[in-house]
DNA sequence: GTCTATATAATGATAGAC
DNA sequence: GTCTATCATTATATAGAC
């Protein structure tokens, strides 16, 4: 891995772990192992180089997200596949954290990857809810644009609560709460005569 | 207002604003329009005001969730009042966002009420779930804990995703989102015969 | 109680040697 | 490309006068 590779992994993880404003320049370097003159060389400074660290995360997301979304069963095994796969619940949404960080929200090169990281998320979740939706897998009534909204918050509101609490149980908690209010929706709608 | 007030009024408004690691000792003076000696007369250092400032908010935000929790209407109607009531959307959570605060999460006696208030939310929306529930006015297949992880959840990842849009739609989006989810179990669970 | 020094470390960067 | 000064500013206090 190149020195700039490792400096925007280390940003990564201290973007992840600490936010913006806790995260120094100097912490990067130490853990990318590389001096300052290294990391002004391959970057403007702080902003620039959290901007290819955030740029890399939201790939990383939205590709792992895809892997569901578009994978085998029906749309509510596919969401229900989303929301259980494997995370590092106690570390919360390396995205999401960064909205807390008022230098992120200030700067629009900055704020820009993480709007269109949670827009996309709830676009695709809207496309795989309304295809649940016409294939009769889902109540014709369930509204397929405020259904995705309330699946990303239950998500990222998930996180908050289990780092709250310091574990993932409240996190399990609020996913198997909106699954089992996903779950009536095909009952009552599509009949209980299916499988 | 005394001076100590005004610095936990100050020390409050920043913590909202830019978190633990992004308010200094002299923001919060300055903001308070006190000087240096007099907060350390009447705080040991930034830790001891931010617990006095995380209490007090913690208090106020328990006192303003009781108002709809206590209020007249059916358990929905109440969880309805409580989701749409007049927030600071952009703002987010003053005690949500403490979560994402390393500093906070690494000191015991900072994380405590932090932990408490989300879990005295939950415990609170699981008993007027479970009240719904006995009298019928929701589905006994509901389960009032997780179904009330999901709603806190909601709330949370809601102020996320509006911070992230600079927007309230999306938290719009996802409250009208979880509600929906929540109305047909009274439909399908209840019958629509009553009202 | 409040104020004004004073102090130590960290922050975020620049300059210039190698 | 990487390194070691160097620098101005801020963070987080302490000390002691008033």
């Amino acid at each position: 891995m190149s020195t700039a590779d490792r400096l925007i992994e280390s940003t990564r993880e201290l973007l992840w772990e600490r936010g913006y404003t806790g995260t120094s320049p100097k912490a990067i370097q130490q853990r990318a192992g590389a001096g300052q003159g290294s990391m002004y060389h391959h970057f403007a400074g702080k902003p620039d180089l959290a901007l290819a660290a955030i740029r890399r995360t939201s790939e990383q997301l939205r590709a792992k997200a895809d892997e569901q979304f578009t994978g085998p069963g029906t749309a509510l095994e596919r969401i229900a596949a989303y929301l259980r796969r494997e995370r590092d619940v106690l570390k919360g949404c390396p995205i999401g954290r960064l909205t807390q960080d008022p230098d992120v929200m200030a700067d629009a090169a900055l704020r820009a990857p993480v709007a269109e990281t949670l827009s996309w998320l709830r676009e695709r979740l809207t496309q795989v809810l309304a295809e649940g939706r016409e294939r009769g897998e889902l109540d014709a009534s369930l509204d397929p644009e405020t259904t995705a909204a309330t699946i990303v918050a239950v998500l990222q509101g998930g996180y908050v609560l289990a780092r709250a609490a310091n574990s993932v149980a409240p996190f399990d908690a609020a996913v198997t709460g909106v699954l089992g209010l996903l779950t009536p929706a095909v009952r009552c709608g599509a009949g209980a005569t299916g499988s």
